[in-house]
DNA sequence: GGTGTAACCAATGCAGTATTGGTTACAGCC
DNA sequence: GGCTGTAACCAATACTGCATTGGTTACACC
């Protein structure tokens, strides 16, 4: 039997060589697959197993819809943002904010600045003033993210950008109960802990007000979303 | 009464008039200025200035081509992990590392599955196994992903990757002491408790195990910079 | 100088079409 | 039965032309 044990590797081969002829660049986009298989006197069948082949290898990569490349396969794009919101449920997304917003109130007082407070100050103001839910939501946002920037790490703060970003755009299955002016908000209380304790440099302290300020935030939004 | 310091400010007004009877949800997309303009008869100038006042109050965000929404303008895409990794310094990554990771591990415990464990155990061995350094620290790696994999967060597993790309790319400064393979390398039994704290549903126990973990990768790793 | 109007611009959205890798069904052939 | 080649189909993506949108400029008119 001749036929499977030399064939395919033959097909394998003139694809090699096909490769090496053409030079093709890092990246390059290499013929579709139907126009390979005339050029190189293929059947598709055989094409795809020497494709494969090459792809284990990680000399190539492929994409349905896009073509078949040199190169190793490129980084899929992990902020996409529409992605991660389309495939995050709001259980998952509280549940991301709980496990790293205490972390980074703990780190905002070992590392936040003068200035990072007085912005925690103005954001807290600006949360009482408010007199429509969307703005008081918009400062609320604005106080966390003091927060994150007050840890002075970058990373840190951009991984909490792309957690907000996808929190922002998540559907919470709810309307706002209303335009109601939040008045006796219970965050009020919850913040000014949060803000004196990274202000008195107490990390420990820091992240446990975060803590029980993140659980009323989501019993307060999940018991919403069951009425 | 037609003199700029009352026009002005009547369209500003008649535009939050409109805003508040439409009650748009937030994202919500507005008329498109020609049409606004002949549905408050006003001319395109002057709500054009009005738009551009509640752009500044961070009420709404505009884009040409896009239209006009409602809400703070969206953070824009920061996929350049390229530029992540540049401006993050090494100390930071890890400060990132412990911030997030003793978190992962605690969550891990609560929702990972048995597929998830057989998955860090399997790492684990290929780690024992590793004859080289760069084999340990590709199934070292593995293990940790393999962490956040079983937080079964589909939100929290995308940050983690981020971190985890950046803190590959970060050079931190000095060479791997050559090409040791780690035969008693201490992270074997760490990674262990690791493991069953997790396994055994312990959460608290998993953060303390994989906290203190990172604690000796960093003096390893710090300590090794300064020689 | 200020105002309103219209025209234009580049960026974006949108819908329809073509292309691409991936898969399946089936006839033909040892 | 097992393998092969072919064709058809599928979902994802690129491409293309057109409509729309915010931003800008020019100009006539007070």
């Amino acid at each position: 039997m001749s036929s499977p044990e030399i064939s395919t590797p033959s097909a394998l081969e003139s694809l090699r060589d096909f490769l090496a002829d053409q030079k093709l660049a890092l990246n390059a986009r290499l013929p579709a697959e139907r126009q390979l298989c005339s050029e190189l006197g293929l059947s598709r069948g055989k094409l795809r197993k020497a494709l494969a082949l090459l792809e284990a290898e990680g000399q190539i990569w492929r994409h349905v819809g896009r073509g078949t490349f040199i190169g190793p396969r490129p980084v899929i794009n992990l902020n996409d943002v529409e992605y991660l919101s389309e495939q995050s449920r709001p259980t998952e997304v509280m549940e991301a904010r709980m496990a790293i917003e205490p972390q980074l109130a703990k780190l905002a007082a070992v590392h936040g600045t003068a200035s990072n407070f007085a912005e925690m100050r103005r954001c807290q103001k600006r949360c009482h003033s408010a007199r429509e839910w969307r703005v008081y939501e918009a400062w609320d946002n604005n106080f966390h993210q003091a927060i994150a920037t007050a840890t002075c790490n970058k990373l840190l703060i951009s991984l909490f950008d792309t957690l907000n970003i996808v929190r922002r755009s998540t559907v919470w299955g709810q309307l706002r109960s209303t335009q109601l002016p939040p008045a006796d908000h219970g965050s009020f209380a919850e913040h000014e802990a949060i803000y004196e304790a990274i202000v008195g440099r107490n990390p420990d302290l820091a992240a446990d007000h975060m803590r029980s300020h993140l659980k009323s935030v989501r019993d307060r939004t999940f018991s919403a979303m069951e009425n």
